[in-house]
DNA sequence: TAAAGAAGTGAATAGTGATTCACTTCTTTA
DNA sequence: TAAAGAAGTGAATCACTATTCACTTCTTTA
C-alpha cells in the first residue's frame, strides 16, 4: 500500500472539524440557527462547501451537532448547581440564577437554544435539551419534596413548569437588558414559591 | 357603466374568504403551519392556487390570519375565566383550567400555536399572543398583590412565568395525553403557589 | 344580447439554499 | 520520483414552494 492516515492528518482532520463547528457556533450566536447556512460554515472556517460535507452528513447533522455542543455545556454549568452543597432550596435557588446568568451573558446564542424557530431535526434536539433540564429539576424537586423542604406535589409536572417559567419569563428581558440582577432575583423568588420553599 | 358589484357577489366573496381560512385553519388543526400550503388550501377550498392571491397578499399574511383568528378564541376564553366572579386567587384558579382543558380539546392545534416552528411572520403574531396572555395575567397577578392574597413580586415578570410554566408543562401531557384531569389540578398547584396565593 | 368589469385558474416561473460530483491538490509509501 | 489513496473544492444541479400572469369564466347592466 502506497497510503496510510499518519498522526499528523488525522490532527488535521480533528482540527478542520473543530474549525467548522467553531464557525458554525460563531454563526449562530451571532444571528441564530437562522444565519447558519453551509456556505456561511465553509467561509468562516476558510473551507470550501464540499468540505463541510466531508465532516457532516448534511445540514441537519451539522446543526443538531452545534445545538447540542451548546447545551451540554448549559446543562453542565445548570448540573453543577444542583449537586453543589445546601438543601434543595439553596440548590434550586443557585441553579436559577446561574442559568438566567448565563443566558444574559450570551443573549442570542440563549434565545438560539430556548425559542428560536428551527429546523425539525434541530427541534427534536432542543425537545431532549427541555427533557434533560426537566429530569435535573425534577430530581431536586422530587428531594425538596421528600425532606419536607417543599409542598407536597408532582415533581415531573412541577419540573416542566419551571422550566418553562425560566425559558419564558427570561425571553423577554433578554431581547432588551437591563437590570439583570432585578430579574434574576425575581425569577428565582417565583420559583421557590412555585415548589412551595419557605423563603 | 356596465357592472356593478351586487350584494350577491359580496356575499360570495365572504364566503369564499371564509372557505379559504377555513381550509386553512383545518390544515393547521391537522398537521400543524408546517402543511399549511397554497396548494393544500386552495384544494381544501375546493379553488385554484391563483384564487388564493386574490383574497390574501401572501402566505404570510394567510398563515398570520389563520394564527390570530385561532389565538383571538383561546385568549378570549382565558379572558373570561379572568373577569369571572370571585378573587384574584380563585379567577386564576379557573383561567389556568381553562387554557389546559382548551388545550387538551386540540393537542394538535395548541401545539402549533405555542411551540411549533413556525414562518417568522407568524412567529411574530405569537410574540404578540404570549403577550398578550401575560398582559392578561399582569393585571390579576397585580390585583391579587395589591389585595394581599398574593405576596409581593413584580407582577409583569411573574405573569410571563406562569404562561411559561401553563405552555411548557403542558406540551408534554399534549403529546400523550393521559389523567389530563391530574396535570391540570397539578398545574393549577403549581400556579397557585406560584403567585404566592394560600390554598 | 353585447360588452364591460371582475373573479377564477393553474401552468410556468422564481428564489432560496442544500447537495452532488468530477476534478484538483495534498500526503504517504514503495 | 511515481502512483495510490484520500481530502479539498465550488460550479452545477436539485428540490421545494411561493408567486405570477395570461387567459377563461362569470356577473352585471345598458
Amino acid at each position: 500500500m502506497a497510503y496510510r492516515e499518519t498522526d499528523l492528518v488525522r490532527q488535521r482532520k480533528v482540527a478542520q472539524k473543530s474549525g467548522l463547528l467553531h464557525a458554525a457556533e460563531t454563526l449562530v450566536r451571532e444571528g441564530g440557527f437562522g444565519a447558519l447556512t453551509i456556505q456561511a460554515v465553509a467561509e468562516g472556517a476558510g473551507a470550501g462547501v464540499g468540505t463541510v460535507y466531508r465532516y457532516f452528513s448534511g445540514k441537519d447533522e451539522l446543526a443538531t451537532e452545534v445545538f447540542k455542543r451548546a447545551t451540554t455545556r448549559e446543562v453542565a454549568a445548570v448540573r453543577e448547581a444542583l449537586s453543589g452543597p445546601g438543601g434543595a432550596a439553596t440548590r434550586l435557588a443557585v441553579a436559577t440564577e446561574v442559568f438566567a446568568q448565563r443566558a444574559f451573558s450570551a443573549p442570542k446564542l440563549a434565545w438560539a437554544l430556548i425559542a428560536e424557530p428551527v429546523d425539525p431535526a434541530v427541534d427534536v434536539a432542543r425537545l431532549q435539551y427541555r427533557k434533560t433540564y426537566t429530569a435535573l429539576f425534577e430530581t431536586v424537586v422530587a428531594t425538596g419534596v421528600a425532606t419536607g423542604e417543599f409542598a407536597p406535589q408532582n415533581p415531573g409536572l412541577s419540573a416542566a413548569a419551571l422550566v418553562g417559567a425560566m425559558a419564558e419569563s427570561i425571553l423577554g428581558p433578554l431581547a432588551n437588558p437591563v437590570c439583570n440582577a432585578e430579574t434574576i432575583a425575581a425569577l428565582r423568588l417565583f420559583c421557590m414559591r412555585a415548589v412551595g420553599a419557605q423563603c
